[in-house]
DNA sequence: AGCGAAATGTGGCTTCTGTCCACATTGGAC
DNA sequence: GTCCAATGTGGACAGAAGCCACATTTCGCT
């Protein structure tokens, strides 16, 4: 991955210190549990002054807002490859969004926290990506809908909006630390949720014929 | 010497600076939607000096701890209200403890993202009180399950957490703006959890009906 | 009462941070 | 090769956290 960039024999350019920023960033973010950083910091760690940093960002919220939009890019291309290596069950499909959803927030929690329990800005793109990633769950659970594996009389978008809030519990109850977070003890969990899940999400759907 | 709040002010200095400064604190987090506040910014709204603050708490991070610590009581005591206010059947209980959740989310939600979507510190007064609250739900739902109200192949521990996950998601999503938070809205989107979650612990409970 | 001690508030530092400025260096377009 | 926009440097300023010594007020104790 990225070099150590911490006193590397550079000349006056830093190869690319938008990276290296954003890299130091999540590294900090890693080492300590909070995303209260310093710009200086950051300059400090990929071995430029304190004031190179702002030819690459416009100020320090624009960093965070930088790291959201990076956040939110890797949860849906996380989301894209856990349904691509899903098998073809509705409910396989719809956990395997799950999966991915939790095991964002317990790889990166900090990260998460910043991107999805932090208030919505105006950030427009971050937005954007959000609901993209939601529509990817919505458009999910419309398959699954239409193949008779939920019950018919709440809409995709409803069961959407339903799952989501169930996992982003999960996720965030984890995230933070109020739920045990050793492999076995989320395992457990997950498929806790996931069993009340599907039976609340099941009931009611009219016998269909496939699974 | 009652541990009451917001005495008059007792004619020196400045009467109960440590609540006045809380309150100032709050009324900013209302204020912005964000809990960066400073510290010289309390003292002045309270008309004091930037160093009278260290006389009621040892730092920054200690102010923040308090406000979690009465955000964390104001919760407990909520659920409390509302499971008096609560007739006796057994989901009603459990929803209306939900609901709490919920409209605490609403009602404050920066308070909120400080006190329940923060990583958790050292705080043992914090996590304890957490606890208390979280303790709450789970007797809530023995009793449910006592009652018969729920499945009975799961634990009320496991059904306490599956709900927490639950109303902790929408809680979440609500207070960070990512789901309309107008009272109609609100009111759709809990009816339509609370159905899916009761579909959901109840399957596997006492004889009913089967379409 | 009164008087000393403990609380509480003040003003003045020091260090650090975000951000602005003018200037230096460099790599690439011509 | 020359010139310019991109990038990095160094210095400056305001504002904030937190420490210290000092000034007040309130209270405990006799």
């Amino acid at each position: 991955m990225g070099a150590r960039a911490t006193e590397e024999p550079r000349g006056y350019h830093h190869g690319n210190l938008r990276r290296a920023l954003l890299d130091a960033a999540l590294a900090l973010f890693a080492e300590r549990g909070h995303h209260d950083f310093t710009l200086r910091e950051l300059a400090r760690v990929a071995g430029v002054t304190h004031n190179a940093p702002y030819r690459h960002f416009a100020s320090k919220a624009d960093v965070l807002a930088a790291l959201r939009d990076e956040g939110l890019a890797k949860l849906a291309e996380a989301e894209h490859a856990a349904l691509a290596a899903a098998g073809p069950s509705p409910r396989e499909r719809v956990q395997a969004l799950g999966e991915s959803y939790v095991r964002f927030a317990l790889e990166q929690p900090t990260l998460f926290r910043l991107v999805l329990s932090a208030p919505l800005e105006e950030g427009e793109a971050n937005k954007a990506r959000a609901s993209e990633s939601y529509r990817l769950l919505e458009r999910t659970l419309e398959e699954a809908r239409r193949a008779g594996a939920v019950r018919q009389d709440l809409s995709a978008r409803e069961l959407a909006l339903a799952s989501w809030a169930f996992v982003h519990g999960i996720a965030t109850l984890l995230a933070s630390g109020r739920l045990p977070a050793t492999p076995a003890a989320v395992k457990r969990t997950v498929a806790l949720l996931s069993t009340v899940f599907f039976e609340g999400a099941a009931h009611g759907a009219p016998p269909r014929t496939r699974a």
